[in-house]
Formats: structure tokens, sequence, C-alpha cells
RNA sequence: GGAGCGGUAGCUCAGCUGGUUAGAGUGCCUGCCUGUCACGCAGGACGUCGCGGGUUCAAAUCCCGUCCGCUCCGCCA
């Protein structure tokens, strides 16, 4: 049915006979002559029919993406009619037999436009899928998921399915419910990570494990947040954290290299998670942009200013300053616009200081008096041209605001410094503390602590555990760590997070006893692998690299899932529901 | 749960402070056209202005509610 691809047609073929399979792309018809473009998987070429050939009066009848069959010559194209946008420009096809395979009704947006909203293309996403953009994405993203195999492969990893249908975890994101029929009234839950599945494959001796698998967390979404996402799940046995970040590390910069052609570097670099906060105000610090937070509070203790005094005296707060680089020439509507934007992470203002060449200028001058500011400018070496943003709060609000303006500033300014930085985020804290005063994991309460059980219960608020994230260009693309493997330190660590041994029996019992049967010292890895072919495509969505992705309201429109059921159906599974009928 | 932006022809959009018959480009249909490649030219058809209510002599336009899409906060171990 065909001997060659559109797009890989060049004058190497001229004089050939070829048949070609594909798309009509777009038809040209001059009365006297007709021009088909002809797309296939690999690209496009252009098809001549002429008004002596048999078949003329069916290319009459052809429209954009019907589908056809095209037996013709390759012949060159004449002096200065060659398309150097085409792959295959130099030459074109003369028909001799034209076969219409199927016909297309108008389509409701040219497959090649650029400027169709994201709704038609989710709602016609077959459709949008055809178009070039979509086809390379979807290639790349194969391309990631079988270099990942390959690699986890020759590293002798061992690819295990772990269930879907399975059951809700304690802590963590809110789970996916499935209703069972054939136990009334009980619920399986989607997973949202195969977490204890993975952990109980070290235990079962297969020391390493790999899967990639799709995750389920019933959450609000975002760009880069889909309710059904897709992780590189990774365990081993046996092996330090320093040695899974090192073979991990490797996976991903041959990833990269192998297909993107971009160079991540020799050695990531480590930064704690204390670093990061205080020097990034996040935790997934963007390396590429060489701005740094400058914690001014000592300096800050005695002004006659209470917005910075108040915060540069208290234990919760900081007072923090932003060098922004060629930062005096931002507008003062500009500057309120920035300041809008902190105010959506609790910032109360956005004080600045812009160094002109006259001099210092700012509307804190007054309160500051010439040394404070003249250390300030100091401190964060700011130069005649820079503007330097303030941030006086609570300490996550300041971290917050100026981490989260830092970026944005980068973005507006272009102040990146290179296109590609990669960075492991260390020793994070096991626990943080919530409103009433417990404690919750900042990882999950699989991970271990990096002091033993008994130091874990005196410094519970302080203990860091041995987690590490990789952060490319700002996204945290992997998180891991090494698991706890011995059951008194299991019961610890539950027991500091308010679980009681009841329901940590009732909700994983079984993780508890797989500790007692010779569990081996563990740890892993997973990696998002929507966020991964994100990053690489450039996309600022993973719904782009997603074929069939949800809205922010997790609804399919192509679909229209989820969808109301047959009463008969609910009555099998024992579900009332309990909403008016919605129309 | 909250904030912001958007919803008008198949598609992408314009439509100011309310005012006759709601427009443009593109797509579609018809005709013409033998070298285009976003072909061109001429003509034509196509509207639940997201939905519901209100104000008004009069609403795409103002007000209230609601649904949908996007970005973000909360949330996401």
């Amino acid at each position: 049915m065909r001997s060659n691809y559109c797009g890989e047609l060049n004058k190497k073929h001229i004089n050939q006979t070829v048949e070609i399979c594909g798309w009509v792309n777009r038809r040209r018809d001059h009365g006297g002559v007709i021009f088909l473009d002809i797309r296939d998987k690999r690209g496009i070429a252009q098809v001549v029919i002429n008004p002596d050939n048999a078949d003329f009066v069916i290319a009459e009848t052809i429209r954009n993406e019907f589908v056809v069959n095209i037996t013709g010559q390759v012949i060159p194209r004449a002096e200065g009619l060659a398309n150097p946008k085409l792959a295959s420009g130099e030459i074109e096809i003369v028909a001799k037999n034209i076969n219409i395979l199927n016909t297309s009704k108008p389509v409701p947006f040219q497959i090649d436009a650029t400027d169709t909203s994201e709704e038609i293309r989710l709602k016609y996403r077959y459709l949008d899928l055809r178009n070039d953009v979509m086809q390379k994405r979807m290639r790349l993203r194969s391309k990631v998921t079988h270099f990942m195999r390959e690699f986890m492969e020759k590293h002798d990893f061992l690819d295990i399915e772990t269930p879907f249908l399975t059951k809700a975890t304690p802590e963590g994101a809110r789970d996916y419910l499935i209703p069972s029929r054939t136990h009334p009234g009980d619920f399986f839950a989607l997973p949202q990570s195969p977490q204890l599945f993975k952990q109980l494959l070290m235990m079962s001796g297969f020391e390493r494990y790999y899967q990639i698998v799709k995750c389920f967390r019933d959450e609000d979404l975002r760009a880069d947040r889909q309710p059904e996402f897709t992780q590189l799940d990774i365990e081993t046995s046996f092996m330090h954290e320093d040695e899974i970040m090192a073979m991990m590390e490797e996976m991903v910069r041959g990833l990269f290299k192998d297909i993107i052609n971009v160079d991540l570097g020799d050695q990531f670099p480590t930064i704690t998670y204390a670093n990061a906060l205080s020097l990034y105000g996040v935790d997934r610090p963007d390396m590429r942009i060489p701005m740094q937070l400058t914690s001014i509070d000592e300096l800050m203790q005695s002004v006659d200013f209470k917005v910075f005094s108040g915060p540069a005296n208290s234990d919760d707060s900081r007072v923090a300053a932003l060098c922004v680089p060629g930062g005096a020439t931002i507008s003062r509507k500009q500057i309120d616009k920035y300041t809008k934007y902190v105010s959506i992470y609790g910032a109360k203002g956005l004080a600045y200081i812009k160094l002109n060449e006259e001099g210092p200028a700012s509307p804190i001058l007054k309160f500051l008096g010439d040394e404070v500011t003249s250390k300030i400018i100091e401190l964060t070496g700011a130069k005649t041209g820079d503007i330097i943003f303030f941030g006086a709060d609570k300490t996550n609000i300041v971290n917050e605001a100026l981490g989260n303006l830092r970026e944005q500033l980068a973005k507006d300014l272009n102040l990146y410094e290179s296109p590609w930085a990669a960075i492991w985020v260390v020793d994070f804290p096991m626990f943080e503390a919530n409103d009433d005063g417990s404690l919750s994991a900042i990882h999950h309460p699989f991970t271990a602590p990096s002091v033993d059980a008994d130091t874990l219960k005196d410094t519970a608020k302080t203990a860091l555990s041995r987690a590490y994230d990789l952060v490319i260009n700002g996204s945290e693309v992997g998180d891991g760590s090494i698991r706890i493997h011995q059951i008194s330190m299991q019961k610890t660590v539950l027991k500091l997070l308010g679980i009681s041994d009841e329901e940590a029996q009732d909700k994983f019992g079984f993780l508890l006893d797989a500790l007692e049967y010779g569990c081996p010292p563990h740890g892993g890895m997973a990696f998002g692998l929507d966020r991964l072919v994100m990053i690489m495509t450039g996309c600022d969505s993973i719904r782009d690299v997603i074929a069939f992705p949800k809205t922010q309201t997790a609804a399919c429109l192509l679909t229209n899932a989820p969808a109301s059921v047959p009463r008969k159906v609910l009555r099998e599974l024992s579900v009332q529901v309990s909403l008016a009928k919605k129309d």
C-alpha cells in the first residue's frame, strides 16, 4: 500500500515510481492543475495532478483531511519552484493513480493552525494530535521511556507490575476510590504511587525494581499536575543514597544528552534544603538564575522602622533582600505589579531601593539612614543600575514571596545564566509541624531519618531525613529516599506522626509484618515522566505532553468523563448518590 | 474553598460610556483560474452573543447567580 513516507522523499528518489498514503494537509485547486500536500507521520510531500490524468475528476472532489493513497512518479521541481519549508521541497510527485481511502468532514480547525484554543484542541484531541508539534512531543516521550527502560534493564533492574486496585493510604493526597461489587460497602483505592509495593519487592529479594507506571491523586490541578500522571518508579536494595543518586544522575544525564543533545554537566551540584530556602526561597531552586536572597536580619534589628525591625527580631520571621541586576529601570507601574504578585504569597508589601546614577532612591531611605543603606548595598553586592527588593515577614512568607519573585523577574528580564541547570536538594527535615502542633512527614512516613530512633524522638522537629530531590530548571522532576528497614524505627516514626498502633496495623500492617522477616536496607526514587518530558520539550504544561489529559476540574473534554451511571449499576456496587441530579 | 482572566459564526477574534439589520479574518459552499505551496479572484451561506434571572422604552454591552476553560493561592506525604 505504501512504498515511501512523504517526509522522506527527496532528490534521491527522482524518476522512481512511489506509492504514498496519508492525509490531505492542503489542497490547492488551480482549475487546470491541482496540488495536494499529503501528510503522513514523517512529513509532507506535494502531489501534482494534471488535467490529462484520468483521475483528475477524483482529485477535484478531494478536500482537506481526506485519507488518500497515491501512486506517481517523483520528479525534480523546476527552477525557482522548490519549497525550502518542506524537507521534500525539491521534488514533487506527479500523480498516476489516486485512491480516496476515506473522506473527512470539514475539520473544526486546520490541523497545522497554531492559535486553536486548548478547549477545542482537547475536545477534538484526535485531530489535535495530528499536528506535527504534538506528533513530535509524543515521539520524544516514547524515546524517553525507551531510554529509561534500556538504562534500567542494562543495570539489572526488573520491571514488575504492581496493583492499581489497592488500599487507601493514611496521610498524603486524597485517594481515588473504586467501590467493590463483591465486598459491598468496601472500596479499593487507586495508588498514589506504588511505594509500599516496591518496598515489599525489596523484601522479596528482587534487589532492583523499576516500573513506568500511572499514579493517581485526587487533588486540585495545576499546569504541572494531573490527577493521573506517570512515574518512572525505582527501588534498590543494598545501596547508599550517594550510590543511588549517582546512578540516577547518570540516567538523567544520558537522557538529556541522547534525546535533546543537552549536556547537564559532569556532576550535579547538591544543596541542602535549609540553604535552598535561605538563598532561593524555595526547595526547588532554579539554578539557571544567579540571583540569591540575602539575609539582613542582623542589620535590621535596630533600625527605626517597625516593618523591618519587627520581623528581624522575631525567631519565626525573616528580613531578606533580593538584588536584581539592571533592575533600576523597572517602572513604578511594574513594581506595583510585582507588589501584587508577592501578595498572593501573603506578603503585605514590597519595599525596594533603586540604585540610580544619582544614588539610592526609595521611599524607605528615610527610615533606614545612610549607614544602613550602604551596608545593604555592600551585603547584596548591588551596583548602580540595580534594584533591591525586600521581604520582611514570617519566614515562609518572605521565602515564598521573594523566591517566586526571583523566578518571575528572571522570566521578565531574561536573567538566566544558562539554559539548563540540574541540582540535588538534600537534608530535608523529617517532619513539618501542622497548625495544631502535630507532625506530618515531609517526604513520606517510610523515609529513613539520618539519626537513630532515640535521637529522633528527642529532636523530631529538627531531625533530617535521608531524602533527596532532583530539580531541573526550578522544577522538581524526581524525589527519593532511603527507606526505613527496621520495625522499631518504623514504629517510632509512625508514633511521632500520631498514627496509632491500631491504625498502622489496619492501614499497612502487611508492611510492618514484612519488615520483621529479614528486610534488606533499601531506597529508591521516582521521576515524574510528564514533567521531565515537559521540560525537555520546552512546554509550559504537562497537558502538552500527555496524549489525553484532563482539564483543571479533572474532566476529559473528549470523552466527557466523569459521567453519571445507571442506578442499576450503582445498586450492584451498593453505592448511593445523595446529590440532586445535574442537568 | 478562594483570587484573577476568558466564553460572540466551524475556528481565531473585534464589538468603547446600553441605541436600528451583531462585524472582521479564516474555514465552508458555488463559479472562474495550468505552477501553487497560508494559491488567487468573484459571489453565497452560516449566530441559543455559555446558561438563568434582573435593571431598562431598549442588554452581546450594566447588575446578580450559575456552568465551562485557563493561571494562581489553599491543597498536592
